[in-house]
DNA sequence: CCCTGATTCGC
DNA sequence: GCGAATCAGG
């Protein structure tokens, strides 16, 4: 493979986009993350942004949708119960220990055998949290199904049942099965969600 | 171990 | 110019 314009310019507007090397050597395709990044000096560009302002179109997930249940396309080999999350009891036995505790989870099934994450419903995150986590996923890497990994992302972003939709794909928080964003409005403490009584 | 970008240097 | 190998760091 050669460095043919259009590639240049795919990979100034994905490094201006502020994807990394190895994504970009993945959407090229035939070059490794050293070439990418052996052009991205050469370029003169390691300087990420500047002049480009390539700002990413992410077409507005229309909001997050309601659970929705992805229809076992193919019978998943015995999906492993990852952090499946435990029946929340939302009583009134109040706690006041901070022990984090997934948002209850629509049991969901993905050919890779990897449990969706549940579709948070608006009303139970704080308004600063859904603010950060729509920031956080303009910059996801739109990662389709067979492209997740064991570290990437798995929270799904956008409306299933549309083109519109993909999976943050950004690196997950070590062990856990989204990144650090969407662990944060995955996992919420307690306290927080102590008031909104069912 | 996974990943990131930066640099070097033989080709 | 190219990019594998290597380095430095998270």
């Amino acid at each position: 493979m050669s460095w043919t314009d259009e590639r240049v310019e795919l990979l100034k507007k994905m490094w201006n986009e502020g994807q990394s090397a190895s994504q970009i050597a993945k959407e090229l395709g035939g070059v490794t993350r050293n070439a990418v990044i052996g052009k991205v000096h050469r370029l003169g560009l390691s300087n990420r942004n500047q002049a480009g302002e390539v700002e990413a179109p992410v077409l507005e997930p229309s909001a997050p949708v309601e659970p929705v249940v992805a229809e076992p396309a193919e019978p998943a080999p015995r999906a492993e119960p990852v952090e499946a999350a435990p029946a929340v009891e939302t009583d009134d036995a109040d706690d006041e220990d901070e022990q984090d505790a997934p948002i209850p989870a629509r049991r969901q099934i993905v050919p890779a055998g990897q449990p969706l994450p549940p579709q948070p419903s608006a009303n139970e995150i704080s308004a600063e949290a859904l603010e950060t986590v729509r920031e956080v996923e303009k910059s996801s890497k739109r990662l389709t199904l067979m492209e997740l990994t064991e570290r990437t992302c798995k929270w799904p972003i956008g409306d299933p049942a549309s083109e519109n939709f993909w999976f943050c794909g950004l690196p997950v928080q070590s062990g856990k099965p989204y990144c650090e964003a969407h662990v944060g409005v995955a996992f919420q403490p307690m306290s927080s969600r102590r008031d909104r009584r069912r």
